[in-house]
DNA sequence: TAGAGCCTGCGG
DNA sequence: CCGCAGGCTCTA
């Protein structure tokens, strides 16, 4: 569920609210979580309890709580929350991990299909964290030109446009609401083969990536089931031109919005405005 | 570069 | 009951 514009609602919201604060007590379901892998409960509970967290911060779609010098990297999946709620006995259901605070005060993950990830590192080993090492930029970030991806686009193969967008190896954080989203304001149709893009309509993709993920964080991410933050809610959903709309006019030409299969995920698209 | 698989829950 | 869901990984 959750993309670049939700993971760093959640990071900023946890920033502002537990940062500074000790972990008194850490509380783990047990649970497997992504690829049915265990959590390493010794190693959560070494890196957190008794400690104060220092920092929340975002790279791609995973969350860094880091706790002195040890950290937590904590990825969403499709379901998973990080809620902050009153220290209480009962939890709710699919509550795997809990960072019970000072100030009867608690973090609470939450991931009922357990695709997410909570794994401990030495802050000092984060940056060799092998969930990270093959990330590519991050789309908000100057340091990205239009020339750099521009030439990872001309560096695929056979990939559409719409899977390249979703591949973290190019570029991190998009997922499949704002790649859609980004497509169509750039009106690129996601069909596209990725590696034919000229370069002014891959500076135009950019761009639209840009805009689709800073309205997004704008509206602190986009709810459509279950996706919330610290503090609530987001209110993207209303801004969303395609993604979700299949069978709906298109807010911009009026024709029907489509929806098509690809690589497994749904993609939505105005055949008026996205143009091959 | 598809497709399956990992999971639970919801809406039609 | 079936299909579908903001992700990622491993396989053919």
């Amino acid at each position: 569920m959750p993309e670049l514009p939700e993971v760093e609602t959640t990071a900023r919201e946890l920033e502002r609210r537990v940062r500074g604060r000790r972990v008194i007590d850490v509380v783990l379901s047990g649970a497997r979580l992504r690829l049915g892998r265990a959590v390493d409960a010794a190693g959560v509970d070494r890196a957190a309890r008794g400690r104060r967290i220092t920092r929340v911060w975002r790279r791609a779609k995973y969350l860094v709580i880091e706790l002195d010098d040890q950290a937590l990297l904590v990825h969403l999946g499709m379901s998973g929350r990080l809620l902050v709620h009153p220290v209480a006995l009962v939890r709710p259901p699919h509550t795997h991990l809990v960072l019970v605070l000072e100030g009867r005060e608690e973090i609470r993950f939450i991931d009922p299909r357990r695709f997410g990830l909570v794994r401990p590192y030495a802050l000092a080993e984060l940056a060799a964290a092998e969930e990270l090492a093959e990330l590519g930029p991050e789309p908000l970030s100057p340091e990205l030109t239009a020339e750099d991806f521009w030439q990872a686009l001309r560096g695929t193969q056979g990939a559409r446009v719409k899977s390249v967008l979703l591949d973290q190896r190019h570029i991190a954080g998009v997922g499949n609401i704002y790649a859609c989203e980004a497509l169509f304001v750039a009106g690129i149709h996601p069909g596209l083969v990725a590696r034919g893009l000229s370069r002014p309509r891959a500076e135009a993709l950019l761009e639209a990536v840009r805009v689709v993920l800073r309205r997004g964080l704008e509206n602190r991410g986009t709810t459509l089931r279950d996706y919330a933050a610290p503090d609530g809610q987001g209110a993207n959903q209303q801004a969303l031109e395609v993604f979700a709309r299949e069978g709906k006019p298109c807010k911009r030409c009026g024709r029907m919005v489509r929806r098509m299969a690809q690589g497994g995920r749904s993609t939505f698209y105005c055949p008026g405005c996205q143009r091959r």
